[in-house]
RNA sequence: GGUGAGGUAGCCAAGUGGUUAGGCAAUGGUUUGCAAAACCAUCAUACGCGGGUUCGAAUCCCGUCCUCACCUCCA
């Protein structure tokens, strides 16, 4: 596989063949959280986008070691737990559950590593002491018998290579603090000091908290070594927290090479043509989009869009007051069909008999759904092109509804049906089985419906019941041929929402994406 | 100012030298007691603008306009 893989690496710029640092296996690290308010949709892009990564470098069977870290300690963490009067490793707890319900819920895999900074302050404070010994930080007094400990930037000479700025330019540009402490204003802190009652740890420097930075240079060396495969993150952190990483580490190992080999990151996620940001006040909470669609929805709508592009998030505010994300619903439609589609097939599938001869009008589906993976692992393959993966999807599925309408049309002839029902078997396993790489479809089809229709009636403010009672007083309008009647009906559950279907095995009822 | 990412048909979005996705909307059709869903067809000789290279350019080169982002916390 490994020549089949490229990826766009932000250091060299460039596509680059993936070539694991040890054979067989590779090791992914992603900048996760700081846990100090809920996740919004610009977090589950950038939680995706390994999460694709990922997927793909296993179904090429290689073992993946992917770690994703949890900023546990932050000034924001502490500052917004000072407003509350919470304890800010509480807060931080509670954050980082949410985080990890909302993207169970969006079907990332979970890491198999997560670690926290609370957790690793000896790393950290091991690495920091390293980093002095070796020349690269200096510890500075502050006010008070308080020491920081700031990385010295200009001691590293690759400083700039993955942002692309060279020092002079910062400087001239910078609006970067100058402190006393400081020896350069761009340097930055590896361990700022607090004072006896704040929230902080024991440290040769004093008591304290780990600067932002260190701690993903101290939990991916901990986890995947130096030199580890690729690590991913938000464009937005490229500068300075990725640049920031490499020179530590870089600097903590000198003589073993980068840091990561390469480097990827994902494009934000716009409202208005503006990037979506607490600063702004233009964001959506994850859970807001649970509130309304599916999560599934917001992974296809997310995966519509190279992940490097940026991604258009729409809000619209209905009449009634009530927001709504209009690109979100459309691709609940999209995912509401793949289920369809699922179930329609199984329902030609359980006429299937073993051995009968696939019908020769269906020679093109089964071809389809022989290539279909493949062609999605070749897409994934193509800096992870998940657009054009799901375009294989929807060819795919459109084939098994044409398959699924060719078996209703033909549903007096036997031979056809048993032969039709091994090709629908074919294609619904080609479905999943392309859906996987994706994180697409995870769900057995009933599951997903009931937990849509669920939703869905309660966004509508109704009950399946009031629903069924409708239906057999329709039912009974059309059996006496009462179709004035049961139009009437039809009309008024249209009104609420509802998609009322007759076929010859009888009347079914879905609610419609709302 | 520095650096980077973009501008593709009504809308969203792939495509990086020659047969080019996919989706939404719209229109017509198949199907249906009527519908919905599904399927078929059309919309699609589109690629910010101006030059150039080439037998041939959305794709390469030069110039130019516009948008966004990073340079401060940010996914």
């Amino acid at each position: 596989m490994a020549d089949s893989l490229h990826l766009y690496d932000t250091l060299t710029q460039k596509l680059q063949p993936f070539t694991p640092q040890k054979a067989g296996r590779a090791g992914v690290y992603c900048c996760g959280p700081t846990t100090y308010d809920v996740a919004h949709v610009g977090h589950a892009r950038a939680a995706i986008t390994p999460d694709i990564l990922v997927r793909t470098l296993r179904a090429h069977g290689l073992e993946v070691t992917f770690v994703r870290n949890v900023t546990d300690v932050d000034d924001k963490i502490l500052k917004r737990a000072a407003e509350s009067g919470e304890e800010p490793m509480a807060l931080s707890a509670r954050m980082a559950a949410l985080y990890q319900e909302d993207m169970r819920a969006l079907g990332c895999v979970a890491p198999d590593v997560e670690p926290r900074v609370s957790g690793h302050i000896p790393e950290i404070v091991a690495l920091v002491e390293k980093l002095i010994a070796g020349g690269s930080a200096y510890v500075a007094e502050v006010a008070g018998g308080v020491r920081d400990v700031y990385y010295a930037v200009r001691s590293f000479d690759g400083y700039g290579k993955l942002s692309k700025r060279n020092v002079d330019d910062l400087r001239v540009g910078a609006r970067v603090e100058a402190s006393d402490e400081k020896r350069d204003p761009l340097d930055f802190a590896l361990w700022k000091g607090c004072s006896g009652d704040a929230w902080g740890w024991d440290s040769p420097w004093g008591k304290g908290r780990p600067g932002w930075h260190i701690e993903c240079s101290a939990m991916s060396s901990r986890y995947l070594g130096h030199g580890f495969d690729v690590h991913c993150g938000g464009m937005d952190l490229i500068f300075p927290h990725h640049e920031n990483e490499i020179a530590q580490s870089e600097a903590a190992h000198p003589g073993e090479g980068n840091f990561a080999a390469t480097w990827i990151h994902n494009g934000f996620v716009n409202v208005d043509k503006e990037k979506m940001a607490k600063s702004l006040g233009n964001f959506v909470t994850i859970r807001q989009t649970y509130d309304r669609n599916d999560p599934e929805a917001l992974r296809w709508f997310l995966l519509g869009v190279h992940y490097r592009g940026p991604i258009g998030f729409d809000t619209e505010k209905r009449e009634d007051g009530r927001v709504v994300f209009p690109g979100v619903q459309e691709a609940e439609r999209r995912v509401d069909y793949l289920y369809t589609t699922l179930e329609r097939l199984a329902v030609v599938a359980a006429g299937a008999e073993d051995g009968a001869p696939a019908p020769k009008e269906l020679a093109a589906t089964q071809k389809l759904a022989a290539e279909a993976r493949a062609k999605v692992l070749a897409a994934l393959d193509d800096d992870l092109n998940t657009p054009v993966a799901l375009a294989v999807l929807q060819d795919l599925a459109r084939a098994g509804n044409e398959l699924a309408d060719l078996a209703v049309k033909k549903r007096k002839d036997a031979y056809f049906l048993r032969g039709a029902g091994v090709v629908a078997a074919e294609v619904a396993g080609a479905l999943r089985a392309s859906c996987e790489p994706i994180g697409m479809l995870q769900t057995p089809p009933e599951e997903y419906a009931a937990r849509t229709r669920t939703r869905r009636l309660g966004l509508l403010g109704l009950t399946a019941e009031a629903v069924e009672q409708k239906l057999v007083e329709r039912t009974a309008a059309r059996q006496a041929k009462d179709f004035a009647r049961a139009d009437a009906l039809r009309k008024e559950l249209d009104a609420l929402g509802l998609e009322v279907a007759d076929s010859p095995t009888g009347t079914t009822w879905r609610v419609g994406v709302v």
